[in-house]
DNA sequence: TAGTGGTCTAGACCACTCC
DNA sequence: GAGTGGTCTAGACCACTAG
């Protein structure tokens, strides 16, 4: 076929054109194959979370294309907020690491009264094998090895959310109460200071329920009281997931608030 | 001040530069003028829900800029979908008066089994005086003339959603029972269709209630259980508020999906 | 075949940050 | 002043749609 005019360079060689095959066109323009490279070296960890990436002209020169063609192919993972662009200081590499940042996923807002920010303190931390339901969402094996963490996130001291988190064992091997408790900050700042793993986006299924014994203590509330259950899964580059959390959020002072467009 | 390489064209005059006022610099790029000039248009109705807008380069000359600098107007405003892009055919503006977009902001989903349409099924439909909340959510005096509609949503024949809809009464003149039994489709497709009002984006807010008679009533749930209570504003051109509406969700079969970024 | 949006390039210049 | 991202332009060509 036809390559184009687009050039080798170190890595692999972009394709301008259909990708052979003559069944399904599959054309992607060249700023998604810039994009997909970056993509694999965010994955590979060339560049550190919160670390600069090379500027727009070099990146331009590695992979030999235009300027505006890198730029087109940030502009989408900027978008995407896997990369955070700050002018006249370069193009960064988005973390959670960062108090902005702590509890970006997070959607509890008070009902009244200002902005508070969370706290979360761990309970408990333990090893597991993975039933049905945790290896079914992780895409892991049954059995698999999982770690568990019991936590709470508190707003002003008092208990709002009651956390269950469950994590394949193996890219969290050393993780445990002592280095829970010495973190301040999100446990994704955590996750990524501590073992590399960097949550890109999750997804949250919402329902009400009753809160038990369990519940009630837990969150300060009645047995029976109504509660928000929230099942979250969170994946990292290559929309892998990492991490699934099971929640009860008291809604007594605090709404879960989500943004349509 | 310098007016820089802008021309002038027939409806006002672009500031390249710092508007005056040496306080705040507030700068705005040439293609945020040129959608700002756009939304002014789509405000004003100039092209209905549905229709296709000028193409990129009748609107570059009738805004004496480039079509790259239109380009990146629409393409702003074709990611907030308040418009739509359709290689080979056009640009078009977005409408809830299509069936693919008919409950584009309805976040609940079956928990097990295929998503299954929607229908929306009015009980009532009567006039009312703006009480304080109504009034502070849609930003009308209190006392106002307000339209309120209870409708129920169904999946395969069974309520799941009861809601109390609160619309300001003066765009919506004439909306009564009669006409949303004849509609077909979501309540937004309608308000579009007969009252030309457009809702570009919402806002949720989400607590854990118990049934109360009622309630329970109409959802077919016991009286106690528990449902989400989802608040929501909607949005028109202008970010201007004209709908608020709360509702409570049974998430027995269903639940609410909330995507993270 | 004509018209529309989509991609890519090259070059000029502006805005912001830091030394 | 040097370096980065941000804007704007002009022109060429590709991909898709419809008459």
């Amino acid at each position: 076929m036809d390559d184009g005019k687009n050039l080798c360079f170190t890595e692999t060689k972009l394709s301008n054109w259909h990708d052979s095959m003559s069944g399904s066109p599959t054309f992607s323009p060249l700023y998604r194959q810039i994009k997909a490279l970056l993509l694999q070296a965010l994955d590979a960890g060339e560049w550190r979370p919160g670390a600069a990436i090379p500027s727009e002209s070099e990146l331009a020169v590695r992979y030999s294309v235009s300027q505006g063609t890198v730029r087109k192919a940030i502009d989408e993972l900027a978008t995407e907020k896997l990369l955070i662009r700050r002018q006249g200081k370069g193009t960064f590499v988005a973390t959670h690491n960062d108090p902005r940042q702590f509890f970006r996923f997070l959607r509890l807002v008070p009902t009244n009264g200002e902005v508070t920010p969370a706290r979360s303190v761990p309970l408990e931390c333990w090893q597991a094998k993975a039933g049905p339901e945790p290896a079914r969402m992780l895409d892991v094996p049954h059995g698999a090895p999982l770690i568990v963490v019991r936590r709470v996130l508190q707003f002003n001291k008092r208990n709002v959310v009651g956390d269950e988190i469950y994590l394949p064992a193996e890219p969290f091997r050393g993780l445990d109460m002592d280095m829970l408790k010495a973190h301040e900050g999100s446990l994704y700042s955590l996750f990524e200071a501590k073992f590399g793993v960097h949550m890109i986006r999750a997804q949250e299924r919402v329902r009400a329920v009753l809160a038990d014994r369990e519940g009630s203590e837990l969150l300060g509330v009645e047995e029976g009281s109504p509660l928000l259950s929230v099942e979250r899964i969170s994946y990292t580059y290559g929309d892998r997931p990492m991490e699934w959390r099971r929640g009860l959020y008291s809604t007594v002072d605090h709404c879960y608030l989500n943004e349509l467009n």
